[in-house]
RNA sequence: GGGGAGAUACCCUAGUGGUCAAAGGGAGCAGACUGUAAAUCUGCCGGCGAAGCCUUCGGAGGUUCAAAUCCUUCUCUCCCCA
């Protein structure tokens, strides 16, 4: 069965690039690319797609999303994605901006976080067409020797030549030898699993780039850099990361996807059309044409968190997720289906439920919060620090715009 | 190996014996408003049923009526010299 250029024998290479580069910042170097899919193309071999990712936590959002789409689109080519899982990597911690010393992974760790990466990237991947390779595989029975020798490769101006590691040197911050190791390990992984393309953000570059080295070093092709940009987190400032809490995760369920991208700065509507809706040229030009004639931009919002959230959930969650977005925050009301907390139909001050609840983290947080005018059960406002209640069947509390519970009495 | 500087809350940072649960800023949360979990404004932002008390300024000891602040020591970081 030849199936692998299902779609490519219909599309010719110009056409073909088009759909690649849709979204893409930038690809070098492109003639390189179109040589190589020309190629593959005559030779009926599936060009290899490399992307690498690390597994320190299993929870993947929608900014690691922006280059396996690129991968999928490959894959409908009739490419080969490759994953690859950095398990030598994580344990350095990519050292670009912020970073801490990561803790050891066991493997169980990292078996466990990849099994749990790869059911996510497969919401977006096509798994036949993928492989998921470990660096343990190639870096695990490498000779000391031989390590050494690849240090050799490459020499100390290159690496600094990172504009993050000079500047982290330059600013005298804390830098280990390891971290160097970062950009050497990842380009040696393209030589291990014969790369043709490397994806990866913009901030990616310097790696990439490097596996070309590396690859010529060892008398290879070398890989195409195809480069997305930075998805900007939902602050609309810093780029979308697990630690700045800014995130909107693949696993966050339809609801909160719908949630967070309603809150997005306005100016970002159409960065987020573009790079993590993946709309077409053509969706964008609109978008423009109704920003620009003064639409109001909640209902473009809106627009966007629809066809987000399909992309990874069902039409009817979709329309779900907008219901309840619409009963929660628009018309203030409580949605269908809230959390139950069981109580004991016993009185009780309001403070000490709300805590057990979980509703608030501590009775502090909960004096506050009633101090603010946020708690309410059953639409009626509480505004005394000492109310004491007696919990009835089906009493719906209410802390702040988010925040609710129904109460089950025992 | 020698010399110097530093470690403060979620993050950045001020504080050099009592007036410090610790100033600013950011993040976060709440209220108001709205066009939305945008923007803006205001407030909150260690814990305790709130009285006062308890735990916090890298770790451990010590001085003192009193320590984030002084001393000893340990750990870690940065800079300069070699």
């Amino acid at each position: 069965m030849n199936s692998n250029h299902l779609l490519g024998e219909i599309l010719d290479i110009q056409k073909q690039m088009e759909i690649i580069k849709q979204g893409v910042e930038e690809i070098i170097p492109e003639e390189e690319l179109v040589e190589k899919l020309n190629k593959s193309q005559e030779t009926n071999i599936p060009l290899r797609i490399k992307y690498g990712i690390d597994p320190t936590a299993a929870d993947v959002h929608i900014g690691h999303m922006v280059p396996v789409r690129i991968m999928r689109r490959f894959q409908d080519l009739g490419h080969i994605g490759v994953i690859v899982i950095g398990d030598y990597t994580a344990q350095i911690g990519d050292p670009t901006g912020r970073n801490e010393s990561r803790a050891h992974l066991s493997s169980e760790e990292v078996k466990r976080n990849s099994e749990r990466f790869m059911e996510q990237l497969y919401y977006v991947l096509d798994k036949d067409k993928t492989e998921v390779r470990f660096q343990s595989e190639w870096f695990g029975p490498m000779q000391l020797s031989e390590f050494i020798s690849i240090l050799g490769k490459f020499t100390m101006a290159q690496i600094m030549a990172h504009d993050t590691f000079r500047r982290r040197y330059e600013e005298g911050l804390p830098f280990g030898l390891h971290e160097m190791m970062y950009p050497i390990l990842q380009a040696y992984d393209s030589v291990a699993i014969k790369a043709d393309v490397e994806l990866g953000a913009t901030e990616q570059k310097f790696n990439i780039l490097a596996g070309r080295d590396m690859q010529r070093y060892f008398n290879m092709p070398e890989q195409v850099a195809v480069l997305m940009p930075i998805l900007i987190g939902t602050d609309g400032v810093e780029k979308m990361s697990k630690s700045l809490g800014n995130y909107i995760a693949i696993f966050d369920p339809p609801e909160d996807k719908y949630g967070k991208i309603m809150s997005i700065p306005d100016e970002l509507i159409e960065n987020y059309f573009l790079y993590a809706a993946f709309a077409s040229p053509q969706e964008i030009t609109t978008i423009k044409d109704e920003l620009n004639k003064g639409i109001n931009p909640k209902l473009i919002k809106q627009k966007l968190a629809r066809k987000i959230v399909e992309l990874y959930h069902d039409k009817e969650a979709v329309q779900k997720a907008e219901n309840h977005f619409n009963t929660v925050f628009t018309q203030k009301k409580i949605p269908d289906e809230i959390p139950e907390y069981k109580v004991k139909p016993e009185k009780i001050w309001l403070v000490q439920l709300l805590n057990d609840a979980g509703l608030v983290q501590s009775n502090g947080e909960g004096r506050r919060m009633i101090n603010q005018g946020a708690v309410s059960i059953d639409g009626n406002r509480i505004s005394d620090m000492n109310y004491e209640l007696v919990p009835g069947n089906g009493m719906v509390i209410k802390v702040g715009k988010r925040r609710f519970c129904k109460l089950l009495t025992e």
